[in-house]
RNA sequence: GAAGGCAUAGCUCAGUUGGUUAGAGUACCUGCUUGACAUGCAGGGGGUCGGUGGUUCAAGUCCACUUGUCUUCACCA
């Protein structure tokens, strides 16, 4: 006998036994087979610092969606598991863990500190990879990897080296964003500029000849102390005599000079601006083309220099207010206006970024980014939607190079050696011993770190082996999805298309799925400081994963942000229990644990009807999910499984299978069983536990669902016309039901119901079924019917009479059935004038057109069933 | 300043290459111990798809302009 479910589903007595009979079954695992194509993900490493949190939920029930999907179609899956060593994030941590023990990074020196941060790693590393097998993600965990393990320590190398050998990473001197509380420099991509209030100074700058001042503006005062220029524009009438003075520069007392830059904004300001070539970007570039001295004030937390003994040690914002004081004394302060900027912060830690200048190692972007931009034009790349690929052809044609280098210890570090005695440096895979150029012992390696990711950007090749030569490498690479929020594309897809390009000469994935941000219910991001954020792990225990992965991927289109409902999970958890139910009442009925084979001579139309329905979603949702329309396959789903299994098909079994007739009902019972067993199958995907649950208490054969074949669509399930006919007694039941409704009859108030139709075949057949659903005492079918004393309604099909003679009240009938011929004329009118117009007949597909005869050639018949009865009733009065 | 997204029922959102008279969940109203499920069943009210104009036989769906909103990038000291 099968087995006996519970009244409810229960995810948390389901959820854990289900996974470890996955794990234990090795299903998730890879196993390289020669004759299957493949299909790969790599996952997106979440950092080793971080918990599992609603974006990571949806990113990894997206990708176990796809995975599952094509496992069952066939495919020899793989999905690639792992962290990121997130060097500045986990570094941050780790400083601070050790700051509460009143100890420094200095302190516990390198070797100290990385221990610390390699029991951190074991200590955390491990809690999100828990978390994703909690929303049941598939992940071949035998291949698990981390960014800064043996494998990809020695792809970073490999990478470095050949990218130097060929000129592509350099090191010089250059303005770089810098964070004065990380204490390290950052690149491009991780500063994040945010509004701020702040003033403008305006302060004047006397010549050195005693000529009179210079009037400019600066909202950073304390950066004067840098000052090695005044700028104005070349073009400016009121300045250009002066081009080729001298200044003098208040507090400093230095001589500086009057430059021409065209980069002066004549109408900005007083359009003169002083030149602080250390720190600022844009005077950095004038200081270049005008051969200025660079003065750094600043030291590495943005504190003054010792060279200024009156500011030293004080920090930029103490000095700025110190260096007005001054500059008010000294006469050089106009005055101070309000003003709103943009400031750099530091992406991690909000901190206000300092451009600084400093030797640092960069990437040479140009020859890279051309090559990625060109596949993702030759479609060797999409992105679905295809809408970003404008943002990642933005950020490619506009790229600058990249700086790799960062002042931590936590990290890959820099294969690089710099020569005590000849100056030269080398750059070597393995642990240089001596120096290439000279030969020399006398040789310190970089003590730098590189950017977190340079070593994501190999991820896709770099975990299956890369740079050897291996199976899994020439197995599954190229790999074929990458799924991840729109936000990362600059940082990390943009980085793995042109590394595995450069590296490997093809492209890493064929196929970008981008998503939005989950939000919460009012739409705001979720973040710690509001404290908004909502916890998976929470939702999965209070409603199980199966519900929460329902609603991710319920209408979630690509590319947009969705907000977190609680409802909507609610929701989801409604439909597990009542697929859960569904499968209760099968069991219920079955009466062995066999699978009782389809036979097609003794299908009911009722069978016909559901087998069709069921051959048209298969392709359907199959069609969805390989368009990664992955929202639209799951919201078929839903309505196929609740409202025309559950409602409508269950339902109709119901007379077979409390009949008397044995054949019958295990006609029932196949379809039942065999629909059912399809939709676990198309649904698992998106539900894995409880389907599987489901399946292997249901008669099946196999060892789990997980690893079942994708259903098929079969062209001798395509019952057109009995899908017609049968729709025919779902209009009369949904009529009768209607009018009992407005009529306030209730169900256990049954009434004898009459149907005079043409299709007395396709009725007939149905009688025992429309008596259960339309409340009737009994059924009877027939050409006509003596209508006095009855309710009518009248579907396109047949005219419906319910005897309830102490109900009817003839005017109120005649009343509603004069409603309804003017509804149905109205139709008729609109149907009409579409098909006498000659553009729509010439023009439109042929169906469309038949479709809309159809339709009329509907109503034409119910506008005279409609006219027969209330003839009917007026001859009767 | 530039680019892009979004705007559809009270709320949250679907709507695939333009093609039956626009859908779901939820909320609301009415009725139901219907032997799988009240985490349920049946019935109902409620949008003309932000606005204007255009293309088309046909537009929520394409184009232009416009309003509101959000995001990203750039940035003038």
């Amino acid at each position: 006998m099968a087995r006996e479910l519970a009244k409810q589903y229960d995810p948390k007595e389901v959820e854990d036994r289900i996974y470890k009979q996955w794990l234990d079954g090795k299903y998730f695992h890879a196993k390289c087979e020669k004759d299957k194509p493949t299909y790969t993900i790599v996952i997106p490493p979440p950092n080793i610092t971080g918990q599992l949190h609603m974006g990571h939920a949806l990113d990894n029930t997206l990708q176990d969606i796809l995975i599952r999907f094509k496992r069952m179609q066939g495919y020899d899956t793989l999905w690639v598991p792992g962290t990121d060593h997130a060097s500045i994030a986990t570094e941050a941590k780790i400083v601070e863990k050790m700051r509460e023990e009143g100890l420094t990074k200095e302190d516990v020196g390198r070797d100290g500190f990385l221990e610390r941060a390699w029991d951190w790693k074991k200590q955390y590393g491990g809690r999100i990879i828990e978390q994703l097998k909690k929303m049941g993600s598939s992940c071949d965990w035998d291949r698990e990897r981390f960014t800064l393990d043996e494998g990809c320590n020695k792809a970073v190398k490999e990478v470095f080296v050949r990218l130097y050998e060929k000129g592509l990473i350099y090191r010089g001197e250059r303005i770089i964003n810098w964070c004065p509380h990380c204490k390290t420099s950052i690149s491009d991509a991780e500063v994040e500029y945010e509004e701020q209030s702040g003033h403008f100074w305006h302060l004047r700058y006397p010549f050195s000849d005693g000529s009179g001042y210079l009037e400019l503006a600066t909202t950073r005062p304390e950066t004067l102390l840098g000052d090695t220029a005044v700028a104005v524009n070349p073009n400016d009438e009121r300045y250009k005599h002066l081009v080729g003075k001298t200044l003098i520069l208040p507090i400093v007392h230095r001589e500086i000079p009057v430059v021409a830059d065209e980069y002066v904004e004549m109408d900005f300001g007083t359009g003169v601006v002083k030149i602080t070539p250390a720190h600022d970007p844009n005077d950095f570039e004038v200081g270049l083309r005008h051969n200025l001295p660079v003065i750094n004030v600043l030291t590495d937390d943005a504190k003054i220099t010792k060279d200024y003994p009156k500011y030293a040690g004080m920090d930029r914002y103490e000095a700025r207010k110190a260096i007005v004081e001054d500059l008010e004394k000294e006469g050089a302060l106009v005055k101070i206006e309000e003003h709103i900027h943009n400031v750099g912060t530091c992406y991690r830690c909000g901190t206000t970024v300092e451009p600084r200048v400093s030797k640092q190692w960069f990437v040479k972007m140009k020859p890279l980014a051309e090559p990625a931009i060109e596949a993702v034009k030759k479609d060797e790349t999409k992105f679905v939607p295809s809408r970003f690929e404008k943002i990642y052809f933005h950020w490619l044609e506009n790229i600058r190079d990249w700086c790799i280098s960062r002042q931590l210890w936590w990290g890959h570090r820099i294969p690089a050696w710099y020569c005590e005695d000849c100056g030269e440096i080398t750059v070597s895979k393995e642990d240089a011993q001596s120096c290439a150029h000279c030969g020399s012992k006398n040789i310190k390696q970089d003590p730098d770190t590189l950017d977190t990711w340079f070593s994501s950007a190999l991820w896709p090749f770099s975990t299956l082996g890369w740079p050897e030569e291996t199976e899994d490498f020439r197995h599954y690479y190229p790999t074929n999805t990458l799924v991840t929020g729109y936000d990362i594309i600059p940082f990390w897809v943009m980085r793995m298309m042109f590394s595995g390009i450069e590296q490997t000469g093809k492209v890493p994935f064929d196929t970008v799925l981008i998503h939005g941000l989950v939000r919460d219910s009012q739409g705001r991001k979720m973040s710690k400081s509001l404290g908004n954020g909502v916890d998976p792990l929470e939702i999965i225990d209070k409603y199980g994963a199966d519900a929460l992965r329902f609603s991710l991927a319920t209408g979630n289109s690509p590319g947009n942000d969705m907000r977190y409902i609680d409802e909507r999970v609610e929701a989801s958890r409604n439909f597990a229990n009542k697929l859960w139910n569904a499968a209760r009442f099968i069991l219920m009925n079955l009466k062995s644990e066999e699978i009782i084979p389809l036979n097609t001579d003794d299908f009911a139309l009722e069978d016909k009807w559901i087998l069709s329905k069921y051959n048209k979603l298969v392709g359907e949702v199959t069609e969805n999910l390989e368009k990664y329309e992955l929202g639209m396959a799951v919201q078929k789903l839903y309505d196929f499984i609740w409202d025309v299994f559950c409602d409508w098909y269950i339902e109709i079994c119901k007379s077979r299978l409390g009949g008397e007739d044995e054949k019958a009902a295990d006609t029932a019972r196949s379809v039942l069983v065999f629909v059912y067993t399809g939709i676990l199958k198309l649904l698992h995907p998106f539900m894995p536990f409880i389907t599987e649950e489901i399946w292997q208490s249901m008669p099946h054969e196999g060892e789990a669902l997980m690893v079942s074949d994708w259903p098929k669509t079969d062209s001798g399930f395509e019952y057109t016309a009995e899908e017609a006919d049968f729709e025919k007694i779902m209009a009369v039941i949904k009529a009768v039901r209607n009018r009992r409704a407005e009529m306030n009859v209730p169900p256990s108030k049954k009434a004898r119901v009459q149907i005079a139709t043409k299709f007395k075949d396709a009725f007939g057949a149905g009688t025992a079924y429309i008596c259960r659903l339309a409340y009737a005492s009994e059924v009877e079918i027939g050409d006509s019917f003596e209508s006095e004393g009855a309710v009518r309604v009248i579907t396109d099909a047949a005219s419906v009479y319910m005897p309830m003679k102490e109900l009817v009240d003839f005017s109120a009938e005649l009343e509603r059935l004069n409603k309804d011929l003017k509804k149905a004329e109205d139709d008729k009118e609109f149907f009409e004038k579409k098909l006498n117009n000659e553009g729509f007949v010439a023009k439109a597909p042929a169906a469309v057109v038949e479709q809309q005869r159809e339709s009329l050639k509907k109503v034409l018949d119910k506008i005279a069933m409609i006219k027969e009865s209330i003839k009917e009733i007026e001859d009767n009065m």
